[in-house]
DNA sequence: CTACCGATCGCCT
DNA sequence: GGCGATCGGTAGC
């Protein structure tokens, strides 16, 4: 795990070219984590978005400076992981290949198999050890590490997950037949995608 | 394999 | 007071 870190100017872009592009890069929280291979974009004309109704105290984040995280808690249970792109916009990251340090994301998540233990969201966050303490924290020094990095096969658009607005915009991006991610194409690539 | 359900709580209406 | 960018267990096909 080597190369600079991804800088803010990265981020500074519409959610959803950043979303796709970040698929292949390698993220870590304390040296743990891997190759991005799931995730989704969120701006706020987007009515599935936490910022389509304007600043709240929870997403404040979301219109805080690109290149930091957004952490929120999900279904008053899990955490899940934003990476702040223009304001308003974020990138979730749904999953990832869990490459480094998998015997102490086994240890966290309780559960051994590797294409389950960061296949989600909050799967994810819990593997990694992210909760509100890294919320509004900037990607590119520690605890986080965050390079770029080739997906390991094609890249493809899909509807998002969970959703009931917004569900036809397609702004998840995942490795096309990775098993690492938390779910298969919905809708096939389309041709020159 | 898919489908449903409960857990649990911050946020917003 | 209702609801959700989820997950894991259980039931059923």
């Amino acid at each position: 795990m080597t190369g600079p870190a991804l800088p803010a100017a990265f981020f500074a872009r519409p959610a959803a070219l950043v979303a796709r592009e970040l698929v292949g890069c390698v993220l870590t929280v304390d040296g743990v984590g891997g190759p991005i291979v799931e995730t989704e974009a969120y701006d706020p004309t987007d009515p599935a978005s936490h910022t389509f109704n304007g600043p709240t105290r929870r997403n404040a984040s979301m219109f805080g400076p690109a290149g930091h995280a957004y952490v929120y808690r999900s279904y008053g249970l899990h955490w899940c992981l934003n990476l702040v792109c223009e304001p308003g916009s974020a990138v979730l990251v749904r999953a990832l290949e869990p490459r480094h340090g998998p015997d102490l994301m086994a240890a966290r998540r309780g559960l051994d198999d590797p294409f389950r233990l960061c296949a989600g969201p909050g799967r994810l966050c819990r593997a990694l050890a992210v909760t509100d303490a890294q919320d509004g924290v900037p990607l590119d020094r520690a605890p986080f590490r965050l390079t770029s990095g080739a997906p390991d096969g094609a890249v493809v658009a899909d509807r998002r997950i969970g959703l009931t607005r917004g569900v036809e915009t397609p702004w998840r991006f995942l490795v096309a037949g990775s098993p690492y991610v938390s779910r298969p194409v919905r809708r096939p690539p389309r041709r020159g995608a």
